[in-house]
DNA sequence: GCCAACGTTGGC
DNA sequence: GCCAACGTTGGC
């Protein structure tokens, strides 16, 4: 089947794609999600889908560049350590409540796409980043909208 | 820092 | 099951 696109939103001060630049491997576990909309997306990812790297609450916000699913959902640790800020008691080793994908970085944009620039597009009207009041911060991308953005990206 | 939009929680 | 209160997200 063919490859699947999304979209992962980080705030750069806590993770940004020159942060990913820097991992072993360029590769990182999306831990952290807790929104159960977001979780299911997740968990209907496959290895080589594409994602839409999202900088956001940054200045300006924007599509930063491109990473790769490397490894499918499995239980995301982080909700189990009650010293971490992600904890959450109902999810359990025996009963995982949340979980996590591998991405591995692909490519960063020589220069990030900002959100103004998107709503600019009328072929991304749709897109669920730019409807009004998204916080979604794992989406579905439409193949049409990935092609518009990499366009905008100057690939 | 403000606040709209949204998700979750908990009283009833 | 309803819904008010509350917490979070994230653009501005």
């Amino acid at each position: 089947m063919a490859h699947r696109y999304w979209l992962m939103k980080s705030e750069p001060s806590a993770f940004s794609i020159q942060d990913l630049r820097k991992t072993r491997n360029q590769t990182t576990s999306w831990d952290g999600v807790r929104n159960f909309q977001a979780r299911n997306f997740m968990r209907a990812m496959k290895s080589g889908d594409r994602v839409l790297f999202y900088h956001s609450n940054a200045d300006p916000p924007a599509v930063a560049g491109i990473a790769e699913v490397v490894k499918e959902a499995y239980p995301d640790d982080t909700a189990f350590d009650p010293k971490d800020i992600h904890y959450d008691p109902k999810s359990t080793p025996a009963r995982p409540l949340w979980d996590v994908v591998d991405i591995k970085l692909v490519r960063i944009f020589p220069v990030p796409i900002p959100l103004d620039r998107l709503r600019e597009v009328p072929k991304l009207k749709r897109m669920e980043l730019l409807r009004k009041g998204s916080r979604l911060s794992v989406q579905p991308v439409r193949p049409e909208e990935w092609a518009v953005v990499l366009k905008l990206a100057g690939s």
